[in-house]
This record gives C-alpha cells, structure tokens and sequence, in this order.
DNA sequence: TAGGTCATGAGAAATGTTTCACAAATCGTG
DNA sequence: CACGATTTGTGAAACATTTCTCATGACCTA
C-alpha cells in the first residue's frame, strides 16, 4: 500500500503508463498484463508490478489490469481529476506549439493565460486566450488561481520569469529554457532542453558508447 | 580512467555541465571547482567530480577546474568537436521553433534537411533550409549522410516515420510526439512528451507528494 | 470439481547510484 | 620555506532502484 514517499523516478514513469492506457482504452483493450505493457514501454513487467503497488493493488490475478480502470486510478494519482489551469509565458513559436496543442488536445490541462513581454503580441489568441502583457502576470495568476506554469522565454529572461511566477503563487513549473534555474523550496521545477537532449544523443555516435548494448 | 561502459544517467548529465560551462566561460569566469558548479546545478560536487572521473582527471587540487578547459573536454566526449548535421522531421509550428532555434544558435547543430507530408509546407524556408517532402527523405539522408533526426509529426505518424528514418540510417532519434514507438538495437531513441511532465509536476500539486521536501 | 495455465503482489537478492571521507596536490602568506 | 586553507580523485559505505522468485488467487476446460 501507500508509503510515506514515494521516489521521484516512479512518479514520472506513471505517465508513462497512463500515455499507453488512454491508447489501449481508445482502441478498446479491455485488460492488459503487466507482461504487454511492459514490452510496449521496453520496461520490465516487474517494474511495472513494483511501481503500481506503491498506490495499491489494481491487477487481478491470472488477469492483468483492467485497462479503463487502471487509467483512473493513475488519473487520480496524478491529480488529474479535473482540468488543471496553465499558464503559458512567452508566446514565441514554441508558446505557441504549445498552448495551442494543450487546447487541441483538451485533455487534463487548460491554458488559463498566456503572456509575452512583446507589445505586438499583445492582444494575440493563442491556446485559446489572448495574450496578455507580463506586467499583469501576478493579478491575473492570483486571480484565476494558476498554479502551474509554462515558460518558453529566452535564457536570459527565464530566472526573472520563474521569480515572478513563485512570486505568484505558482507550485510548479516547467521550463524550456536553456539555462540552469533556481527555485525556493516548496516550487517544483522541471527543465526541459533538448539541446541537452542532442549533445547526450551525440555521445552515442562517437562509438564510445557503443558498448551499452 | 575510461570505464568499460558509462552509464546512460552519468552521459545525460555531462550537457548540464557543459551548458553552465559554456555559460561561465561567456562571461570569463577562469576556472570553477566542483562544489561552486554543484551549487549552480543544485547537484552534490562529489557526484560531478565522479561523473568526470569516469573520463579522466581535468582539475586541479587545490584550484578546481579550468572553465574553457573542462568545457572542451566535455564537448570532446560528447563528440560534438564539429557541427553535427540533424534532420528535422514535421514543419510544424514545433519544428520551426526548434529548427530556428538551432540555426539561431549555430552551435553544435547544423539543420541540414526539414521534411513534411504536408504539399501546402514544401519549398518553405525552416531552420535555414527549404521544406522537403517526405518522400525525399531516405535519398536525401544518405545522400548529406544525416546520422540524427528531430521527430514533430503527430502521434499518429510517428512510428512510420521513425521507421523511415532507421531504414535511411539515422542513428540516433529525438522523438517529441506523444506516444511509445519502437526502434532496433543500435538506434538511440529519447522521446521528449512535455503532457507527460505537466502530468508529473500535477502530482506535486495534489499535496500526496509533499512528504518528499 | 479438479488440474493446468496465467499473472499479481511482495519479500529477497542483485545491481546501480550517490555520498562520504581522506590522502595528495596546489596556492597564498608570513 | 612551512603552514593553513582549498580542492581534486578515489575507494568504501550508504542508499536507491531494479530484477528475481514464488505463494497465492483467478480463469478455463473437461
């Protein structure tokens, strides 16, 4: 059953799960083993098992899991119960990209406000709402009562953005920008940069790395 | 010195380092030791100093490492000592973003073809180079010998197009379309879902993960 | 209903990662 | 030069995560 904590590397791999859950749900799979799922995710069916026990037992023996059922609970897990306000700042390309996929998608989030410091782009419907200047970020975040946040600004820009947004009142944050943040306690962040992503990847062209497999 | 095999959580790290290096250096700072870095990065110094290690010996006692030094190494290991040509697939507004990105940038990544399926998208200028149509794509990744692609196409063509792009002889993938695909040994496969970390930062929200401060 | 097959949940073992602790090296200062 | 303040690189220890194993329960078929 539940224990006091759970470890962040577990926490991440339920969306994981639950990516592959709504796909088999659509498709109309009713159970699924611990075994299918994990070789569709190229992870072990123990892991799975293991991760899942943390919140309860929701396999059945001889079974498996209940597809649409155990979508749920990971759902309630994760807190995505109801749609979950988002604040977007930066309404560049990938603001965009972005805004406007979370509003085409509809699922679990809601872009709430959108804010750039460009006075052209004020006024701009993106994600569903105009973009509204950053100067009004803390009313309109207290306000609508935002709590969690998308920052697609540049690097120089990003460490006053996250300031002004905990500031806010926001709890979390995830970050595209390409440049190490700080937070207080209490703020989760979450970087996000594919940059990174290409260098790491790079490594394994060299042949360096060629002996992982 | 070199190890056998170094783990794939110890190589995603190195472009952290890399990115504050290359920021540090920017801005002349000469040399760091690895507890300052650590702070930066909110990592412990000893992890860095082992991460390192793995690779050789680049501080000295006393003093720390030298900023420019370090990052060339690092650049060195990571194989990125010359521009790395990337194919992006899907013209999206994603793909744009990230293709401008990398041409702004001009470091370490050269955009050396962009595909779409789309005819409305062909003959556009994206990261610096004209749309293609995805029907060129195997002929035109050999023929510039692209080792690395970009994937933007939506869920639903992601798995086709990856296959496209192992068949041409792409080596290593970043995937940013929402679902699970599957490569061959040998092909490095990193997919980036940002729905899957707003879906981990709603966990933190919820208060069941408050335990872990 | 009995026997075979399948699949979970959980404790134990194996493996992997992070952190500690310290010898050795460097510098600055008196 | 000698000493104190730093800081690296590394082996050992602590901690975390993954994987194995198996008792137990559920279904199916005859």
């Amino acid at each position: 059953m539940r224990k006091y904590k759970i470890s962040e590397i577990v926490v991440k791999r339920l969306p994981l799960y639950l990516r592959c859950l709504t796909y088999l749900d659509k498709m109309g799979v009713p159970t699924i083993s611990s075994h299918e799922l994990g070789h569709k995710l190229g992870i072990k069916p123990s892991q799975i098992r293991k991760d899942l026990a943390y919140f309860g037992e929701f396999g059945k023996q001889g079974i498996g899991y209940d597809v649409s059922y155990l979508r749920g609970e990971i759902r309630h897990i994760l807190g995505l119960t109801e749609h979950i306000k988002v604040a977007v700042v930066g309404a560049g390309k990938l603001g965009q990209a972005l805004s406007d996929y979370i509003l085409l998608k509809r699922e679990d989030f809601d872009i709430a406000a959108v804010f750039d410091r460009d006075p052209a782009k004020i006024g701009m419907e993106v994600g569903g709402v105009k973009v509204s200047p950053i100067e009004n970020l803390k009313e309109i975040i207290q306000e609508k009562e935002i709590q969690m946040a998308i920052v697609t600004v540049p690097a120089n820009a990003a460490q006053k953005v996250v300031n002004l947004l905990v500031d806010a009142g926001v709890r979390g944050i995830l970050s595209f920008a390409p440049i190490a943040v700080t937070v207080p306690e209490g703020v989760r962040f979450y970087n996000v940069d594919f940059t990174m992503e290409l260098q790491s990847l790079a490594y394994y062209l060299t042949g360096q790395g060629k002996n992982e497999y």
